[in-house]
DNA sequence: CTGAAAGCGCTTACAG
DNA sequence: CTGAAAGCGCTTACAG
C-alpha cells in the first residue's frame, strides 16, 4: 500500500541502497541510473519516510524552539511571532523543520527539552529566553547538545553561542536620551528579574543614572508581577509618590500603551506631563497616540541569526561558541519631551 | 553510549519486548516486573527514542500546524500567536507535539504538507486558514488524512471537520449595529477574497445592507492588496469620494488603528466624524484612543477546539466530520457613534 | 504474564 | 559505480 524504497528498487532494477543513494544525490551514482530511479520514484509516487530516515541517519533535520513560560514573554507578546518568523525563514532555507514546545510551566518545559533531546526528535535547540539558573540551559550544556540562545546566558557567556542586542548599552542610551531632555526622575517599568534581559536593562538604566550623578530610587522600579494584575495600580502608585517620575522606560510597546491609557485616566498627558519610551517598536507604534518613541531591537534578525548559528553548529559541532550582537535603533517619535520646570518638593 | 531498550532489558533480566510493554504501561505485565524495569530505566537514565517508536508504531504523536502565507494572515497578525496558544494547550494536554510549516509561498507550503503527510512526520494537520481552491485541502481530503480547519472550507463543508465563528451572522450584526446608529454609507476594509472568511464577512455585510434597504457600493469595499502599500491612500480615496463613508468595518484591530491614524491626519475624528468597528478585540483595544469597539472572536478557543477535534479524529478516524461554531461577542467601546446629520450630495 | 522473532523503512560501511 | 548485509531502536502479533 505505501511505496517504499524497496518497491522503487525492484521497479528500477537496482538495489535499495542505490535508491537511497540517488535520494541523497550521492556523487558516485551514474547520471543514467539516477535518472531512471528518479523516473520510477515519480511514477510510483514515492515519498521517503522521514521517521525511518531519521532513525537510520541519526538526524531529524528539525530544530526545537523552546518558548518561555512567563506572562511578559508570552504568546501575547508580539516578540514571539516575530522571532519565530526569523527562525522559520532560516530553517526553511536550510531545509530544517520546526518543532515547538507546548508546556506552560517551567517543569513542563524542562521535561519537553529532555524528551526532545533524548528522544532524538530534534538536532538542535533554540532557547527563546534566558533565565537565571535555567535548568534547561544546564541540561543542554552538560549534554553538549547543539543549542543557541536568543538572549545572553546568565553565566558562561563565552562558552555558549547566543544572539542578543546590547541591552546594557541600549538601555543606557535610552535613559541618557531622557536625561538629556532634562528628566531626573525616571521610572523603569516591567520586566522580571528572573530573566537576564531585565537585569541587563536595569543595569544600563542604573549606569546612565549614575554617570549623570542621579541616584537610583527603588520606588521607581516597577516589577512585572506588580503589573500583571493591574498596570493601573502601578501607575497610581508611581504618580502618588511625593516626587512622581517625569519619564517612564517600559519594556514593550504594548505595555507602554497600557501605561499611557492609565495615565490619561489620571489626567496626566503624554508627552506634556510625562515622557514615555519603550522597546520593540511595533509597526503599530507609528500610528498610536501619541506616536511612540521606541527602540527597534530587530526581532526578526534575532531569530534569523540564532537559527543560522544553530544550524552551523549542528553541521559542525566543533565550531567555537560565539556571541552575535544585533544592533538596535532608537526611533524618535512624539512620546518624549523636555521636562517641564517644576517646583521640587 | 546511548541507553536503549536492550540495555534496560539485560539489566532487568527481561526481554526487550517486556521493557517496551512497561513503557506503554501494558496491563498484562505484573506490577512486580513493571516496578523492577522502571527502576532499571531510572538507574540507567533511559529515554525512549521517539523516532524509533514512531517508525515501529506508525504514529508520530505530533500534529502539524499549517500557517497561511498571506500578509493579512501573517505572523504580524496577533491572531496567530493566540490560535497557536490554544492549539498548544490542547496538544500538550493530549501529549502531542507541534510541528510548524516554515514556507512562505503557497507552493512551498503545499510541498511541506505533502512531505509532512507522506513522510509520516505528523499524525494529523490543522490548517490555520481556509482558502478558495486550496491545494493542500484537496490533497489532505483525497488522502483521507486526519485534518481540521480553523475556518470554513470553501466546499464540502459537511464532509470536513472545521471550527469557525459564524462570520456571516457576526458581520451582519456588526453592520446592523452601525445601521442602527443611523449609518448608511459604511465601508468594508481589508480582507482578501481568496479566503473564505473574507467572503463570509462581506456577505454578512451585504445582507445587512440589503435588509436595511441600502445598496452595496463597490467603492466602499477596499481590498487587502490596496492596503498593503499604504492604508493611507485607501483612506484618502474613500474620504475623497463625493459621498464618503460615515463608518468603517475593518477586519482586524491593528488595521483599525492604522486607519484611525490616517483619518486623523486628514483631520477626520473618530468617532465624531466617522465610526470604526473591527474584529479580534486585542487586549490593547481597551487602551487605544479611542477605545475600540471590536468583535471578540475567541481566537484561543478556535485553536483549542480545532486541536481537540483533530486529536479525536486521529484516535478514531471513523468519526463523522463536524462543524463547531465558536461564539463571538461585540464589545462596545468608544469608536462608534450615531451618524451626524449631514447634507446629502 | 513473558519471550523470540519479524518488521517498521531507511542508511552506511564494506566489498567488489 | 553498485549491491548484500547489518543495523538504527523500537513495537507487536504469535506462541506458550
Amino acid at each position: 500500500m505505501v511505496i517504499t524504497i524497496k518497491d522503487v528498487a525492484k521497479q528500477a532494477n537496482v538495489a535499495p541502497s542505490t535508491v537511497s543513494r540517488v535520494i541523497a544525490n550521492h556523487p558516485r551514482i551514474s547520471e543514467k541510473t539516477k535518472k531512471r530511479v528518479r523516473e520510477v520514484m515519480k511514477e510510483l509516487g514515492y515519498h521517503p519516510n522521514l521517521q525511518a530516515r531519521s532513525l537510520a541517519a541519526r538526524s531529524s533535520q528539525t530544530i526545537g524552539v523552546v518558548m518561555p513560560n512567563s506572562a511578559f514573554f508570552s504568546f501575547q507578546n508580539p516578540f514571539f511571532p516575530e522571532v519565530l518568523r526569523g527562525i522559520s525563514t532560516s530553517a526553511h532555507d536550510h531545509k530544517y523543520g520546526l518543532y515547538l514546545t507546548t508546556g506552560t510551566t517551567e517543569d513542563e518545559i524542562f521535561e519537553e527539552v529532555i524528551s526532545m533531546v533524548n528522544g532524538k526528535r530534534v538536532d538542535g535547540i533554540i532557547l527563546l529566553y534566558s533565565r537565571i539558573n535555567d535548568r534547561a540551559l544546564h541540561f543542554l550544556y552538560d549534554a553538549d547538545f547543539p543549542f543557541t540562545i536568543v538572549g545572553t546566558p546568565y553565566c558562561n557567556d563565552k562558552g555558549i553561542t547566543h544572539v542578543d542586542n546590547d541591552n546594557i548599552n541600549t538601555t543606557k542610551r535610552v535613559t541618557n536620551y531622557l536625561i538629556e531632555l532634562g528628566h531626573e526622575r525616571i521610572a523603569f517599568i516591567g520586566g522580571n528579574l528572573g530573566f537576564v534581559v531585565t537585569n541587563d536593562r536595569l543595569n544600563g538604566y542604573k549606569m546612565a543614572l549614575e554617570e549623570a550623578g542621579l541616584t537610583f530610587d527603588k520606588q521607581y522600579y516597577v516589577e512585572e508581577r506588580m503589573l500583571k494584575e493591574s498596570g493601573k495600580e502601578a501607575i497610581e502608585f508611581l504618580m502618588s509618590l511625593p516626587s512622581p517620575p517625569t519619564a517612564l522606560v517600559t519594556q514593550d510597546d504594548l505595555m507602554a500603551y497600557e501605561m499611557i491609557s492609565h495615565l490619561e485616566k489620571l489626567n496626566i498627558k503624554v508627552p506634556d506631563d510625562i515622557s514615555v519610551i519603550s522597546f520593540n517598536n511595533l509597526t503599530l507604534s507609528e500610528h498610536s497616540k501619541p506616536p511612540l518613541t521606541s527602540v527597534d531591537i530587530n526581532i526578526y534578525d534575532l531569530g534569523l541569526v540564532a537559527s543560522n548559528c544553530l544550524i552551523e553548529k549542528i553541521k559542525d559541532p566543533t565550531l567555537p561558541a560565539k556571541r552575535i550582537t544585533i544592533p538596535t535603533e532608537l526611533i524618535e517619535r512624539d512620546s518624549c519631551q523636555p521636562v517641564k520646570e517644576i517646583v521640587r518638593s
